[in-house]
DNA sequence: AATGAATGAGGTTTCATTCAT
DNA sequence: AATGAATGAAACCTCATTCAT
């Protein structure tokens, strides 16, 4: 009667991991790094402290995985841009791609805000999140560069900065009364329509 | 019979607080609130720990201080913005001063932007610090409708987005070759020029 | 499968508990609580400062529950009333088990007597021991009136205060030289026999 | 133009001794020892901190003072007593005295229970207010002797234990509702009359 | 005689981490 | 794989006391 699988540990373990990721991360995200201790993880997560030890070497590696994950999921965004040929749909999709992603994890967004202002929270972290949004500046560079602007890099500085800016006052800064869906089909507007009088008369 | 005068000692306490005041500022802001420890505001300042009880109530308090402080600069600009009649040169002063003031004190903003994030720091202090931002895009919304831009409410959402997260990207995200300047002009380009084909063909 | 059974566990958490209490009132009695820190209690204990808080919520807390320990043991006397039907010997079995309890736990009487003179020392404590001894006024009140004196309440309120001021004067003032057995007995004599005269005469 | 007699000063410092020492008093009285600071009582003294340095070497002393202070007081109780012939008129004297003097110091009584209570208070000092009661239950000892009763020494432990723990009734145990009017002279009515018939019949 | 800024030891409490089972 | 009792460093804070003026 061999007690259990390999495989069948393995998937134990990763579904524990899980579990305890995810309420780790909803109570760094609603508490803060700091005030988030070992012992409420736990005791959301159904586990014992020391369990959490069998799976991460400290705290801080616990929330290195978790910022990790989340880049990893930001940078599908890129792969989208590239899906499409229209420079203009590119721009269309990086803006509802952003704001539907802030828009179903509010809360996710804010942490990663929260995360990157606090140095001491591991250096490490704060130029993972960092290196993400310059990959995604310059890529947009690429693209004003297509549709022709004047000035593709700094076009790019600033659709760039708009686009955090609103998430920032979306997700941080204005509690609830914030017209995310209006912003952004107004933002569609402004960006994503070929403006023919400046490619006609130049 | 006092042995020193009452200025004098209000002298020593004034040149005590702001020396507290600076050192934990300057902590707070590197290593963010939670992470300072009076031990080490004390051992900056070089002063002992019971001292900066004499001056502010708790750590809470003191980082009450700072950030009304803080505040109260930026209050500023919406003075500046009543001084000028013509609605662009409002846009443009409201670019300019709030760029100069993040140039010059990019760690003071860091430091703003480092504790709205944190929810577990006092909500009392997040709303003040939010309601600046709220009253300054209030504001802006009344320029854009004497301008006479189509949706004056969204294009104020868009452009306090577009200068809080070229903020954000400057004293944050980027480490040092964010070339500020230019997207400052360019911003400047973009928004305080009167578009006539639009007035003129509308 | 815990690696211990939750009875081992419990167990173990007792056996702590008891013994953090045991050196937590040892201390608070012969030193006052204010003056015991935690530190001494776990020093004394021979466990670290942090064990405490695993088992108690606060310094307060502890002193909470040595209290209501004590009271639930002088609630007996209570009992021990009920179950004499003569008054002369309820007034005997009071006398005799106050007595009893004071000489074998001196310093726990001493406790209470320190604890209650602490204003300060949580008013909810205070009230718990107060009552205790109202209680049994009251009950007295009913003893006197089946023996028939002539103003049982006054009685009982005298009784009460001969019966806690020798308490006092035992376990607080005289260092070793009262001599309690021969002042019990007195009280017994004087107290617990048929005033045949007086009922004869009036 | 000398700046001020020797008497004048010595006046002066005797003012601001006792100014404090009854700031102090009260607020030992009312929130104990250790919960009082030397900074609340210069703030309710109204002088500095540093002053109370110059009259009192430290804040033990200062009790100490208080203390010695309140044990002359009762001291006096002695005095009345042999002012009188009649051993009964002593008893009743020794019992009016005494609930008029709580009565009217009801802070103050709680105060030196309080203190006897805390042997960490400097045990210099519980011995000073133990012995002023054991002088006392000796001198009653005396009177009941003279009276005849059948064992003064025992009565006399009775007595002192009833009157202090009235007292203890009146002041800690009881909030407000504590008849001690009629107690006293149900006392008075017990021990001050002459127990014809026990004298006459045996 | 008088002030209050300054100190520093020590108080309560929290919590990441270890480890025997 | 899993538990939670136990540790100990470090956090915030208080306060008796000193001392330059």
């Amino acid at each position: 009667m061999p007690p259990r699988s390999e495989e069948q540990f393995e998937e134990i373990r990763q579904k524990s991991r899980e579990k305890i990721k995810k309420a780790a991360f909803e109570l760094f995200a609603l508490n803060s790094y700091h005030s988030t201790s070992i012992s409420k993880i736990a005791e959301k997560t159904g586990v014992s402290k020391g369990l959490i030890y069998n799976y991460f070497d400290s705290k801080e590696k616990l929330l290195d995985e978790l910022v990790t994950d989340g880049t990893k999921e930001i940078g599908t965004l890129v792969d989208l841009i590239e899906e499409k040929a229209d420079p203009y749909e590119k721009l269309e999709i990086v803006i509802r791609a952003t704001f539907d992603m802030i828009k179903s994890q509010k809360e996710y967004w804010r942490f990663y805000m929260s995360l990157i202002m606090q140095i001491d929270v591991l250096e490490a972290i704060r130029e993972k999140i960092s290196q993400v949004t310059e990959i995604l500046i310059r890529k947009m560079e690429e693209v004003f560069t297509a549709i022709g602007v004047e000035d593709p890099k700094l076009e790019s500085y600033k659709f760039g900065g708009m686009i955090d800016g609103i998430c920032l006052h979306y997700a941080v800064f204005f509690e609830d009364d914030y017209p995310i869906d209006e912003v952004m089909e107004s933002m569609i507007n402004q960006y994503c329509k070929p403006k023919n009088k400046k490619h006609e008369n130049t």
